[in-house]
DNA sequence: TCCCTAACGCAACATCTGTAGCGTACTGAC
DNA sequence: GTCAGTACGCTACAGATGTTGCGTTAGGGA
């Protein structure tokens, strides 16, 4: 997390970001993101990620010298998409989209390693990046409520992120923590729960 | 999970389960904890927590083939502490009480890699566990929302669990996926949310 | 106390993981 | 096109991880 873009040192290497080095970060983080699909975080092998890739693995080695910075590395690539908020009219209908199409992709059973994997990241390696994420994803959901706000659905200075968080928290208690299957029945207690609360 | 706890085999070999096994199982699982502590999930090394137990590497991959096993034992071991179920004589100081004594027993940092041990270990070792783990929590402290359906606090036929369950997940979710501080503004907040849910 | 054998220790080994040095190929600036 | 130097491939290796076989110790029933 370094401030400036460009170093201070005037003799500071140039970095070559394209052409192949570009080829083999993406092969790898591919290859590896396939890996933790098939075999999950501590079967994961860097030998076998460079052999997929088609890369040497001391290249795999140098550009990220552990497996959590190359796994942290693979899910910043998968976990770039963009997600769409929903505008039905309705904080109860808007929240309800949004709560489904979350649980429809996220509540896939072929994705618990890879969710299990961001979970266990050492903080001093993934801490970051687990604030950073979140923070942008309530942040860019939170129109949802401001338009609920607006439409004098919610009391003036309801705080968008606190609704958000508890509607998403237990999506992702269930998965993670309690291992229990999400039903469209709680779907819809935590919409409604979510707006209560606020 | 076998439903007997007598082979139906007469020729079944007679486990020792006391003495000399009954101390190399505890020192393992012990010093698997104090690594667990120390160096998070996948800088465990086996031989070490052998090593601190005074035992044989070759003794600890008898009893426990992988790594996975092993620090399921481990914290099955660490987690069957009991948990004091509060009484103060409403819901929402019941609640309270419940959810401060939860944060401040389980917000603890330094507890934050075995946390993130239980959450990374695969569905099939320890998927089961953490089911019936969770399933057993928010049973022990159903009475508190039992008390107050009595009291009529609550309609009839609302469901203990979901109430719990709903007032424990942003915990998890702070400590476990979003990588974000527990605040008591925060604490309340989601107190007051359960009871409105309900 | 005796005896059977489960459970452990030890040594030797096969495999996997990660590192270091050096030569080569490709990038990107001029 | 030219060229400096970054990023990669390759080989060799050190160390960690996990397995196998066999001898030894000690648990627990008789």
């Amino acid at each position: 997390m370094t401030a400036m873009s460009e170093p201070a040192d005037d003799d500071a290497p140039r970095r070559r970001t394209g052409g192949r080095s570009a080829r083999v970060r993406s092969a790898v983080l591919q290859a590896t993101i396939a890996q933790l699909l098939e075999v999950g975080y501590d079967r994961l092998s860097v030998h076998e990620v460079a052999a997929a890739a088609g890369v040497a693995p001391t290249t795999v080695y140098r550009r990220w010298p552990t497996r959590a910075e190359l796994i942290l590395a693979a899910l910043q690539e998968l976990s770039a998409v963009a997600i769409e908020v929903p505008d039905t009219g309705t904080l109860e209908g808007d929240l309800r989209s949004l709560i489904r199409s979350i649980a429809a992709t996220v509540g896939q059973p072929a994705l618990r390693p890879v969710q299990r994997s961001i979970a266990a990241l050492p903080d001093d390696v993934a801490g970051e990046y687990r604030r950073s994420f979140w923070a942008d994803r309530l942040d860019r959901t939170s129109a949802v409520v401001e338009r609920a706000i607006a439409r004098g659905e919610l009391p003036e200075g309801t705080e968008p992120s606190h609704v958000l968080e508890l509607l998403i928290a237990p999506i992702w208690f269930r998965l993670i923590i309690s291992d229990t299957p999400l039903d469209d029945d709680a779907l819809d207690r935590w919409v409604r729960a979510a707006i209560a609360a606020a």
